[in-house]
DNA sequence: AAAACAGTTGAACAACTATTCAACTATTAA
DNA sequence: TTAATAGTTGAATAGTTGTTCAACTGTTTT
């Protein structure tokens, strides 16, 4: 776990812009929503989660196919399905042998076009 | 370097959705552009380099601001700042000793903004 | 010129994480 | 009930990454 801000060291400057400080601090986020955002993309910061996420785009697919789809195995692909439901992304319904994922809302499509826009420049 | 999708082992399952498959893999972003994206994420995906680029929007600042707003070394925070100035989300201006980082433009801005309107349900 | 300060940088270290492997559960088919 | 298949899981490992530390550059002040 990373150091979390109220232990962490001070800054060793000398002179600081007080004002502007304490300006700024009272426009920030509280740490916890900073953690929840950066957790959040951390999420996505994975080429293996982002494609799963695009594999279950539209209709649902079982972890076998998803797993032949992106060359790796089941287990790999579990795993971070796993991470996938722990962090309320993605859905699942089992059939007989098979369970199928899916998107769990539109949201994070949204999130995921705009940030295609911006690395297309 | 995370293995590419190339080389990667199969899946090892028998019976696969073929048709699903081959129509999914046409839906898909190409491999590039799936890297790209997760390496944006990524840099998002730090709880420091977040807040600093909280912290420079609106009005711009200097490391050792920066620094002391968050509870940081100056090294450390400069570390973060160059991820920041190689993946293009910031830009700098050098006033006499000092440098003043500034948000590049609005486009990551509206990704946190809908980021953070999703962590919050 | 020398001292002081803001900022940068490379190396090292510690913490984290994605994949592999093997073992496991659960469902279906024989 | 036995064999086969889909999926999950924990431990181990290899690779990655954020912070620290020390040394450095460049600018300003004395």
């Amino acid at each position: 776990m990373k150091q979390r801000l109220s232990n962490a060291p001070s800054c060793e400057c000398e002179e600081v812009h007080r004002d502007l400080i304490e300006k700024k601090r009272g426009e920030m986020p509280d740490e916890e929503t900073l953690y929840d955002l950066s957790d959040f993309f951390k999420i996505l910061g994975d080429s293996t989660r982002v494609s799963i996420l695009f594999a279950i785009d539209g209709e649902p697919m079982c972890v076998c196919d998803i797993a032949d789809l992106l060359g790796m195995t089941k287990s790999a692909v579990s795993h971070q399905l796993k991470v996938l439901r722990q962090s309320d992304l993605v859905k699942y319904r089992k059939s007989g042998k098979n369970v199928f994922y899916s998107l769990k809302d539109d949201h994070v499509r949204d999130i995921i076009e705009k940030a295609l826009e911006h690395i297309k420049e």
